[in-house]
DNA sequence: AGGTTGACCTGGACGC
DNA sequence: TGCGTCCAGGTCAACC
């Protein structure tokens, strides 16, 4: 479900809630699917850790744990617990007594009284544990270290990586805008967003776009992703951030999910097309 | 190697 | 009301 802004907005909103806290207990479902690393090993690293910070990487909420006596001369390996909410994953802060959603597939019971939980009805999401000593985890080496994503982040890329992004690749800008190997974050609603704002047909080739294309998409790709951030990013249908609150950026949508109706800018109707099998909405008049 | 397609799941909206 | 169909924010493995 949720792309960048969805999930700054839950990693913020997380991170707020419960940095600081210490994870007296783990529970989880018996289906499988959300788990990307064994069940015993995510009880066994995240059991008695501290949760020292909650961000975004990506698509990937990241969960910095610390031992809780992190004072010790002989620090435990520092661990990451990465959650990726798919397309329907949810990841609430809520009292015990109040009930537990359908599809609850993971609980962290805090010491502070309260739990986290992930909630995901079409288990699409995944749940893993990666450690900085550990030969062959995400993780590298080294201070500052930790889970990197796979592609580059689309807020901070200058605008010589931007375009040299694209350099040589043939397939359609929307596509190459959904690799999250080139770019990470990056969903469907904001790829659609971005491609009008900047006036660019999707199904361009890459390798087509000319420089000043180019720059124009990351400008427009940038200040549509920040919108939607202080927005709290959009709820199509049942995203939610850590309180269950819903953003407002669909109200923001200029031809995501609009087919037929009239474009915010000329009038003539979204129109929709099939592209890398994704739903892919714009305007032929304003888009080139 | 890079690009494209289908599979993985469940639920909501819509039409008959 | 009930049933069938289509659609959905993401990834990954398997093909060309």
């Amino acid at each position: 479900m949720p792309e960048l802004p969805e999930v700054e907005t839950v990693a913020n909103g997380v991170h707020q809630r419960v940095h600081g806290d210490l994870i007296d207990s783990v529970w989880i479902g018996d289906k499988p699917e959300p788990l990307k690393s064994p069940s015993a090993l995510i009880i066994a690293a995240l059991t008695g850790s501290r949760i020292e910070r909650v961000h975004r990487v990506g698509k990937t909420i990241v969960f910095d744990l610390a031992t809780a006596d992190s004072h010790s001369p002989n620090p435990a390996p520092r661990n990451q617990f990465l959650v990726h909410l798919g397309m329907t994953g949810r990841l609430l802060v809520s009292h015990p007594d109040v009930p537990l959603p359908a599809h609850t597939h993971w609980i962290a019971r805090l010491r502070s009284g309260r739990e986290l939980r992930f909630v995901d009805a079409r288990r699409f999401g995944r749940l893993s544990v990666v450690s900085a000593a550990v030969p062959g985890g995400e993780a590298g080496d080294g201070p500052g270290s930790g889970f990197k994503g796979t592609g580059r982040e689309p807020l901070s890329i200058s605008p010589e990586d931007f375009t040299g992004l694209f350099r040589g690749r043939r397939t359609p800008i929307k596509s190459a805008l959904l690799n999250q190997k080139l770019l990470h974050g990056v969903g469907n609603i904001y790829a659609d967003e971005a491609l009008f704002r900047a006036g660019i047909r999707p199904r361009r080739h890459a390798c087509r776009l000319t420089r000043a294309e180019l720059l124009r998409l990351r400008a427009a790709l940038q200040s549509v992703l920040k919108q939607a951030i202080s927005l709290g990013g959009s709820s199509v249908s049942d995203y939610v951030d850590a309180d269950g609150v819903r953003g407002f950026f669909q109200l923001e949508h200029r031809v995501y999910l609009r087919t037929g109706k009239p474009c915010a800018s000329c009038g003539q109707p979204v129109r929709r097309i099939l592209l890398g099998g994704r739903g892919t909405h714009f305007c032929a008049h304003c888009q080139h």
